[in-house]
DNA sequence: CCCTCCCGCCAGCCA
DNA sequence: TGGCTGGCGGGAGGG
């Protein structure tokens, strides 16, 4: 992981070698919130944002489903999202807070609770916005219930059930749930799937928290962490509950803000041509997939949660690395106003970003990007009030 | 070698 | 139906 130059011989045709890096969710995470995360911006596209991004469309329900869940983005409706903003973290974090004390967690198997949950909060609108949340959980606490599986919710039920979002939702409940101070991938499976053992959902279920592992340490809620060699962990940074503000700052710089002229990463985006070198499989359709598994789990994930322990009161971490993010959290760039600058600056720099946001990766570019911005300004950092808060300099 | 995780097939769902 | 969603896991990048 170091920082630039991965590839050799890339330097003058950076498009043709193709670079998993360049196209990580966790940077694709970045370049969508520093694409929308500006005044004006309200309603979201996914067509647009996917054109923009330089990405394929399925991406772009990745991205969207984990920011949903953390209260940034809200369904509004067929293939469009409004735009919250970091200002709706606090909210969602604390309707997660809440139901991971009472005990929901939305089980993988049965959708029990969650289909009383769909009632009351998901459809109609979307309840990350303003004041109302959906109403209290009360619901359950079936443990028991749940684990007697009541298998047969619809369809529908069952697919929300193992959505991103969901599964996103439960991942930062574990967090704020458990003592730990980090927690590996591994562990979160673990804990979130319970009884099952099916070893290949269960390497589903890790490829799924890789995903939203990285784009929430994009989003600057989670880093990454090396606990133990070969296992890393995530640690859950969150924000610090007055402290967020409308805009205050996350992470990301991106490349420039309309529609990128030079796509600052990927470079064809749609995998049009550089994708990797498949072979050149025609024929062969999968395999008819599988529809594996299906137990639930539910009263165990309550146990296991019980496991890591429980805590109390907790205080988020400062979600404002100025504060407490030790070192290279992030830099931003947003602000609505004043862009302008930043956009031609950004357009010239050309970040390199690097898969996950990984603390370590993200200090690199930091540290770039800092020095470059250091150059450009010339000792004159300040040109815009706004702006001077932001970070650059302070971080690291 | 094996951890990471991108890619896109394809199945439900809905207008 | 066709388009929208998004689960899922093959398999390649990369350390």
């Amino acid at each position: 992981m170091s920082s630039s130059s991965s590839h050799p011989l890339d330097a003058g045709m950076r498009h043709h070698a193709y670079s998993r890096k360049q196209k990580s969710l966790g940077l694709l995470c970045a370049n969508f919130v520093s694409l929308y995360d500006r005044d004006g911006v309200d309603s979201i596209g996914l067509d647009d944002a996917a054109r923009r991004l330089g990405v394929e469309r399925r991406r772009i329900y990745d991205i969207v489903n984990i920011m949903e869940s953390v209260g940034v983005l809200a369904r509004k409706a067929k293939n469009a999202y409004s735009w919250i903003g970091f200002s709706g973290i606090p909210k969602a974090l604390d309707r997660l807070e809440d139901e991971a004390r009472r005990g929901i967690t939305r089980s993988e198997g049965s959708g029990f609770k969650d289909d009383l949950e769909d009632e009351l909060d998901e459809s109609p609108d979307q309840y990350a916005d303003e004041g109302d949340e959906k109403p209290s959980q009360i619901v359950n606490s079936s443990s028991l219930s749940s684990g007697a599986c009541c298998k047969a919710r619809s369809a529908t039920a069952n697919r929300r059930e193992k959505s991103l979002g969901t599964l996103t939702e439960n991942f930062i409940k574990l967090f704020l749930t458990t003592d730990r101070d980090t927690i590996s991938l591994d562990d979160a499976a673990r804990l979130l799937l319970g009884a099952i053992h099916d070893a290949s959902y269960m390497r589903t279920k890790i490829r799924r928290l890789y995903d939203i592992a990285n784009v929430l340490s994009s989003i600057n809620l989670i880093e990454k962490t090396q606990v133990e060699a070969r296992k890393p962990a995530f640690r859950w940074l969150g924000l610090k509950e007055g402290k967020m503000k409308a805009d205050n700052n996350v992470t990301v710089v991106a490349p420039g803000p309309k529609k990128p002229t030079k796509r600052a990463f990927g470079t064809e985006i749609t995998n049009v041509d550089s994708k990797k070198s498949r072979p050149n499989l025609t024929a062969d359709k999968k395999p008819i997939k599988v529809q594996t598994k299906s137990g639930d789990m539910n009263e165990c994930n309550r146990v296991a949660l019980k496991q890591l322990g429980s805590k109390s009161g907790y205080a988020f971490g400062p979600f404002h690395p100025n504060g407490v993010m030790k070192r290279g959290a992030d830099v931003e760039v947003k602000c609505g106003k004043g862009v302008q600058d930043w956009e031609s600056l950004a357009a010239s720099f050309r970040p390199q970003y690097h898969n996950q946001a990984l603390s370590e990766l993200f200090a690199h570019y930091v540290e770039a990007w800092k020095t470059w911005y250091v150059e450009a300004t010339k000792g004159s950092r300040n040109l815009q009030q706004p702006f001077s808060k932001l970070v650059t300099s302070d971080l690291l």
